[in-house]
DNA sequence: ACCTATCGATTAATTTTATTCATAGATAGT
DNA sequence: ACTATCTATGAATAAAATTAATCGATAGGT
């Protein structure tokens, strides 16, 4: 019943004078502004303007409704603005949801240029999901799931964007620490430092301990790799890491990175989103920026092997 | 281009989980919220819901426009409601001008019943006119004109509110205090006090000294009637007021009541009006407020003429 | 595994609403 | 007095919203 032309009219009045001015501003004619005016203050039982000769003076309701329009017609055109902006990809917010903490360190590195490129899209982390990484998925709990297990299923899509070896790390002086590789046995007489969480969801035990029926000496989980790592350097015990994460604190900590089995484990980093979402600008562009950090950082790889 | 629909129909949506239940509760088709809202998403270029099986779900910016919905309508509510008590006239701000002194007395025993009964309408009230109190009314400055002067013209209509007499205020051992009347030469060798406006804005001058040729010894000023009296108490000078005013002031501080001139000055106030504004009922019940006042006052004083 | 009820989308028809056109009435300025 | 410039108005027209009828999809019950 009060509608948004309403507003429209009252403010134009106001601004260039007259229904003339303002019809001619709002590109219709001056008749129809007077029509849908008139409907109004008939509706409202109230004129809105005075009319006085050949011009308009506001009464007291006119005068409130013109304030309520000055308050309003911003609100709806920043709303509008904003719309457009969330159509064209350009704002909104990115819910990322992990299931690994290696995920963790990887993302971190990734998020910030995203931040930066995109200063209109927010990024929330999500960890804790009631079905899963694919459930929060498929219920848009989250819009891209960072994961080092592709679940392919029709309406999802996964998407490689990380190699890394997993590897041991051991004390510097640690007798492990001068081996090429070491083989599962190795580990049963060890201290082994993990992330709290469930043995199946390790992957030193899904493909290397329990491959070969080894179950270490002791198992201690700590939060945080900075604690984990600095209860390694201190000799409590042994820790699995992604080797660039692990690499990285060799420079901090006197530690050394060992292979674990002859061949290393290899694993990946999967982005997954929903197809529905192919069109989200600032998804596209995260995962882009996604596969161009696996390649500089594949690059600085093989410029360190160089070195050594 | 963003409609008050649209919003209605995602709070709608929102509230009821279904179109068809919004449409329901809207009173139109299923069929018509749908156009409506598959409109307005191909404005915006987004979807506002994802179309699940049977049920819709928010995307992102579904989800902002309901958040918009939530506060921009209930501001359109209010409005709306505003704007219909404004038209039935119990809402809105009487702004009164003043044009003299004494009614600026009577007017705060008439405002604060009108306050009580109706507690909507604020009341404002000004003094100070670019185009004397007239000038005021006819360009919508002040909507009620309180004026000893009617100043009848088309368009603009005065009434008698209030009947008084002007009198003569002196102390109780003053020289006059005990005179029945006295004659303009007995303010010869008197010091008047007054308001500080104009003397052809004073009565004492205009219908009293003037027509006598008689200038009092001195002419003192003084803002507040207060000052004005307790000035009068100590001796200081003698003042004209209200008859009404100057009794209760009688009560408060020794002083007595002289007549001005054997018939005495009668005065009226007046409250003006514009003939548009017929229709705005708390100004009638204003007028009627001030009427009933002065009769109620008129029974009282005769009362006390009886005592006496 | 099959009905059935219910949901949203769609098309064409229809109704309602908004807008224009043409013109009258009023008035301020020249 | 004349003219230009306002707003209002009624009828005609254009545009928009709404409906009716129907389709396809799906969740829930049997």
């Amino acid at each position: 019943m009060l509608e948004r032309t309403h507003l429209t009219v009252v403010q134009a009045v106001d601004e260039h004078g007259s229904l003339t001015a303002a019809a001619k501003e709002l590109c219709v004619t001056q008749s129809a502004l007077s029509h849908t005016m008139r409907k109004l203050e008939d509706n409202l039982g109230t004129p809105i303007w005075l009319r006085e000769g050949r011009s308009l003076r506001l009464t007291q309701a006119g005068q409130y409704l013109l304030s309520i329009a000055n308050r309003v017609l911003p609100q709806l055109h920043y709303a509008e603005n904003k719309l457009h902006q969330m159509a064209k990809g350009e704002l909104g917010t990115l819910r990322i949801g992990m299931e690994c903490h290696p995920c963790y360190q990887w993302l971190l590195k990734v998020v910030s240029p995203f931040l930066e490129a995109w200063p209109n899209v927010d990024v929330d982390v999500k960890q804790k999901f009631q079905f899963g990484g694919v459930g929060a998925l498929l219920s848009y709990e989250i819009d891209l799931l960072v994961t080092p297990d592709p679940f392919y299923k029709s309406g999802l899509s996964f998407e490689p964007v990380f190699d890394y070896e997993q590897v041991l790390i051991v004390p510097n002086d640690h007798t492990l620490a001068t081996r090429k590789y070491i083989n599962a046995a190795d580990l049963r007489d060890q201290v082994l430092l993990t992330y709290p969480v469930e043995p199946d969801r390790l992957d030193i035990y899904t493909q290397f301990l329990n491959p070969a029926g080894v179950i270490p000496k002791r198992h201690k989980t700590s939060e945080t790799t900075d604690i984990m790592l600095q209860m390694v350097a201190s000799g409590r015990g042994v820790a699995a890491l992604p080797r660039w994460l692990a690499e990285e604190y060799c420079r901090k900590f006197p530690l050394s990175v060992v292979r674990l089995g002859k061949s290393g484990i290899d694993k990946q980093i999967y982005l997954g989103t929903r197809e529905t979402d192919n069109d989200v600008e600032y998804l596209k562009a995260f995962i882009e920026l996604a596969r161009s950090y696996k390649h500089q950082r594949a690059n600085k790889e093989s410029l360190t092997d160089k070195k050594n």
